[in-house]
DNA sequence: CTTGACCTGATACTTAGCTATAGGGTTTAT
DNA sequence: ATAAACCCTATAGCTAAGTATCAGGTCAAG
């Protein structure tokens, strides 16, 4: 696939892939005109970058995550320790929505105020979201 | 509370706080000196924006979801509407969490590579997070 | 065999979210 | 009453992550 291609597919803009080559995030292999050459798998790629991004992750983290498919030969127990690190991580962003969740739920649903949220008595219920 | 107080309390620089203000996620009243004075709950407020920025929300949004806490009086159903959204959001990126951890947790627990990643046979196991 | 859509690298600009600096006023402890 | 530690505004600078522009090279269709 050529980088227009992937552009499309992927929703993003040919600035933004080029961009991510630089960094290291997408590979690409070349053509004899020096064009950039892309597998269908990089499409995958890009996505998974964006919903990455939008769950927090910098492009630094996100390497990082990638690097954990792109099956480096050798040094296992490093990456194994690497993916349990994210995994941690991972466990903590849920938590930390799950809590969010309940209190804003909390002000929609549970509290006793008939849907008048502006006279909500409980309505301290966020802040059990920022702990 | 004054701006250093508060800048101790919730793990930020004193810069961020007045950059808070001017943003309007964080209120002051002023003393006759000019200095500005917080109410502890400001500690909660910042407190909340950090989680909330790991998690991936902007400023933007995150003024939005401070502004449910905020009990603006009357136009409730539009508050009501706002909270609604900022729920499936949250539920949205809980929902994505766990499909990036079950592609974690594929490769650390239920692959028969016996705990060498570099070899694992089934190594698109992140590809799932990348719908 | 040229036109238009595509691609190249290089460079510069933009936005979000801070962070630092300059030049000064306030408060508190000695 | 003065030094240290705090505060003020204003302005400038920084990093991350793009986005735009320039001056060209490539390729498929007619």
């Amino acid at each position: 696939m050529r980088i227009g291609e992937v552009a499309r597919a992927s929703g993003v803009g040919v600035q933004t892939l080029r961009f991510y080559e630089r960094r290291g995030l997408v590979k690409t292999t070349r053509l004899v005109s020096g064009y950039r050459n892309y597998t269908p798998d990089a499409v995958l790629v890009v996505r998974f970058i964006k919903q990455s991004q939008e769950l927090g992750y910098t492009l630094g983290e996100i390497k990082q995550l990638l690097s954990l498919r792109a099956r480096p030969s050798g040094n296992s127990a490093e990456v194994r320790a690497l993916a349990q690190a994210k995994l941690r991580d991972i466990e903590n962003k849920i938590e930390r929505l799950h809590q969010m969740r309940d209190g804003l739920s909390h002000i929609l649903n549970a509290c006793a105020c008939g849907g008048d949220i502006s006279r909500c008595p409980t309505l301290d219920a966020l802040d059990h979201a920022a702990p």
